[in-house]
DNA sequence: CTGAAAGCGCTTACAG
DNA sequence: CTGAAAGCGCTTACAG
């Protein structure tokens, strides 16, 4: 059983003030004479007096709480987001409720009605689809302040923080091809969503679809990857590219296996994320291929574990917490200043090279296909 | 700037009722007529209300939201407890507030006062010190739902839900006995808080401690690791056990390595945890001892990623999630019978077999220090 | 600097 | 079944 709780008008009655002058010093607003602040607070004190956010919140219209709406707290990528958004909360006294998505449209409406419910100061969302997002102009239109982490959303015209995908891709595949790699493969998530295709964005002559920012990540670090080609005067091949389709290791593995056994392997694969570097770390294994002696492998993704492991892979090691940090910053800043124009910031990922971009020149014949 | 909302009164006027029943409609408690309800119901949508929950919780002394604090979310250990309780939160529509400790008893304790003030209404604690937790007990006595989750706090008697660690442990370890091993040592972090120690646990005959199920897990794992060489009738040899002190990988891998390549190498070796797994991993990597060839590893994790690298390793396989969703559920019976007697549950993990485990006796010769 | 009164947006007895 | 009034625990003008 919950103990009842002192009020103001307690701490009133025992200071023999009005609750009026008592709220003004235990709120911490207004004037009072430093005798009477010193009476209320003795008697606040003694009667073990907390504030009811409650009624302040319902007054002052702010709740000193947000809110975070995400796919799926369990993938490290969201993890660290998390710790980062709620650092800067914690050290404001903020309190941050968390909702996941799964990558489910319906479930992001309820999340985001569940927020605005709980009246919410302001939101971060990592919407799940660029278009498809009418709760969210609602939200916005119904004046949320409101960030977007890791992906856009078209005609959203808020706050966000994204990876600089294209650039870091288009660098790190530079690297790959410097180094004499001509055969390189992609394993990349690249699903269908928001009408982006492989043949749309192979067609498209640089710098690439104007609206790619607008696209999941994968997309974008294909982009990169061709752009490196291209900028390299090396025409990439397009059975390189393995479109995997779904968020699964497992497929990815598949793939990877069946390039690597193909007639003509990679000599490196470049691979989008932390789910398609698994996959293909275990298809290396399973073919037999040692990194980084018959195969070069760059992964978009800290890598955190498999340093364990396998000591040579580069990597593309993505800010996480960083950009959870900056995001909790940008919302933080938009409430207190609503009406300033929303700024579009890119995080640029670091380039990790742990020695698997090996030049390849020398040694051509024993890479890749000889290995396996 | 958010815009005004529209509340009760302006639904009652619009509806012509009063506002008592308008409320009553609206927040579907207390009679009202079919015709009235689809009056106020046609306002309500008309004007497009909402209700506001603060001033509902205000009244009720509800806020149908639940906080929770864990050392870091980053960890996968946590991260997949918060999706359990986020799951049950989620499909109930409450809301959940988390804040991470850190494992720092004075961020523990300004994180219950964050979520008093935000007047959660029970809260899921994974304490971060068995004895100085006066915080904790404060909030109890104040009334407030509390289920502790991973470890209890002496003296205060709430809802909890842990592992079976001692019993999951010397099951584990009686595999290996049985297996043939003798040389088995056991890498866990064991810090010296609480008052326990090496001394004190290995001097105390069976079952152990008293006082051991409020005490961190490690040390519980290694009171299942004593009891099975008990059990078996075998004297455990102090130099097999590594007491890593720090929750660290690399110590436990310089731990490891140290006695991986003493006269009298361990022939299996059990961790305590996903962080020394990885510890040991690396150790075995460095000296270049094979998994399972020359050594036998248990570990209490579920080694999800390794499982990629080394398909051989044995895990103890905590089901993190599930715990979770208990725990949400418990917190829950809990706000709606405050007074129903606290429950102590332990969840048993499960062994998962992957032919780490091998016999030992007819190749003892070749196993452990030959390899190294 | 202090207090009486009104009000935030709801819910809860209490009459009718 | 419906409404007028009071109240949840604060904060906010407004007088004094």
């Amino acid at each position: 059983m919950r103990k009842a709780t002192t009020t103001i008008a307690d701490v009133a009655r025992r200071a023999n003030v009005s609750t009026a002058t008592a709220g003004r010093v235990l709120g911490n607003y207004g004037y009072a004479s430093e005798a009477v602040r010193k009476k209320v607070q003795k008697a606040a004190h003694e009667l073990g007096y907390r504030p009811n956010h409650l009624a302040r919140s319902l007054i002052r219209g702010e709740t000193r709480t947000i809110g975070v709406v995400i796919g799926d707290i369990q993938s490290p990528f969201y993890a660290r987001i998390i710790r980062g958004i709620s650092d800067v909360a914690q050290s404001s006294e903020i309190g941050l409720i968390i909702t996941n998505s799964d990558e489910v449209v319906d479930l992001e409406r309820k999340s985001v009605e569940l927020l605005m419910d709980k009246k919410v100061d302001g939101m971060i969302v990592s919407p799940c689809d660029t278009i498809n997002a009418a709760h969210l102009r609602a939200a916005h239109e119904a004046g949320v302040p409101m960030v977007l982490i890791d992906r856009r959303v078209r005609g959203l015209d808020v706050d966000s923080i994204s990876l600089d995908n294209v650039g870091s891709a288009r660098a790190g595949v530079a690297d790959l091809l410097r180094a004499g790699h001509r055969r390189i493969a992609l394993v990349a998530e690249l699903a269908g969503t928001g009408g982006m295709t492989l043949d749309r964005i192979m067609t498209t002559s640089p710098p690439g679809p104007p609206d790619i920012h607008f696209h999941y990540p994968s997309w974008q670090r294909l982009l990169g990857y061709l752009l490196a080609h291209h900028d390299a005067g090396i025409a990439p091949q397009p059975e390189m590219i393995c479109q995997v389709k779904s968020y699964s290791a497992k497929v990815a593995a598949e793939k990877a296996v069946k390039i690597l056994r193909s007639d003509a392997p990679p000599t490196a694969i470049f691979t989008a994320d932390g789910v398609m570097s698994a996959g293909v770390m275990a298809a290396t294994k399973e073919v037999g291929a040692r990194i980084p002696d018959d195969i070069s492998l760059l992964c978009f993704d800290d890598m955190d574990w498999m340093e364990f492991m396998v000591p040579g892979i580069d990597a593309i090691s993505q800010p996480r917490m960083q950009m959870g940090q900056m995001a909790a910053r940008l919302l933080m800043e938009q409430i207190s200043q609503p009406d300033a124009e929303p700024r579009v910031m890119e995080m640029v990922p670091r380039h990790i090279q742990r020695g698997s971009i090996r030049a390849l020149l020398p040694r051509e014949e024993g890479r890749g296909g000889a290995a396996l």
